[in-house]
DNA sequence: AACGGAAGCAACCGCGAGCGA
DNA sequence: GTCGCTCGCGGTTGCTTCCGT
């Protein structure tokens, strides 16, 4: 079986115009099969990850809101790491922006914490410097952890903390201060998400002119 | 101006759920 | 009932950009 080899890295413009036509044509669900017609050497997986985390005609694009900040932060508490289930919530975010926002969020409030000095009483450091010491390595350098345990060394054990005992920990002091989070939804706009089926639904003249108001086709316009 | 570290972001990987044959 | 395939999700990685020194 000759196993060709599928493209990977970044997506230059004319796969992306490529995936945008076709995607057009058959719809955003059998990503395999477009992934083949269209010529393009990536996997469906792939295409389907470029579509939804960037293609995606209804994106909002740029920085979060302070109500989108709120939100995630609120939503993140209640469902945990429920991405996808949040960006539900937030309209024309992807799963991926709001997991690399809290991301960052996180790290900013480690160093933040770091810097307000919480001392060795309070569980275990978030300080990255102070993880590395113990571990060698941080799960906060640059995307996080190696696996989704870290593990704290001890003078005689090594004890296991999952990331979900850390969240919690930061949680506590989130929610003291967001106090109590009202039920916010931000109203769609021109198109409607369906919770049953896709991420998005788009009326059917954007799926058949899926780049004609997104600033970021209009330069294949011409 | 150069450098290093932090932050931001796009993309890949592995796993599991769902579904049809 | 099971097997294989596809898709979606969450976690992780690595590159680029920003910012402070």
């Amino acid at each position: 079986m000759v196993q060709e080899e599928f493209r990977k890295g970044p997506w230059t413009e004319e796969e992306d115009f490529k995936l945008v036509s076709f995607v057009g044509l058959f719809g955003d669900r059998r990503w395999d099969f477009i992934a083949k017609v269209s010529g393009l050497n990536r996997t469906g997986k792939s295409c389907r990850l470029r579509w939804v985390n960037y293609l995606h005609p209804g994106l909002k694009r740029g920085k979060m809101s302070p109500h989108e900040e709120r939100l995630v932060l609120d939503l993140q508490s209640k469902w945990g790491n429920r991405w996808s289930r949040i960006a539900r919530k937030l309209p024309g975010r992807t799963d991926n922006e709001i997991k690399n926002y809290w991301r960052t969020h996180m790290r900013k409030k480690a160093h933040e914490k770091k810097r307000g000095s919480i001392p060795s009483t309070e569980h275990h450091s978030m300080d990255s410097h102070a993880s590395k010491k113990a571990g060698e390595e941080s799960f906060y350098d640059t995307g996080g952890s190696k696996s989704s345990q870290v593990k704290i060394v001890g003078e005689e054990h090594e004890q296991e903390f999952s990331m979900d005992d850390i969240w919690k920990d930061i949680d506590i002091s989130e929610e003291n201060s967001l106090q109590q989070p009202e039920e916010v939804i931000i109203p769609p706009s021109s198109w409607e998400y369906n919770s049953s089926d896709s991420l998005w639904v788009m009326d059917e003249e954007s799926m058949l002119f899926p780049m004609s108001d997104d600033p970021y086709f209009s330069r294949y316009a011409n």
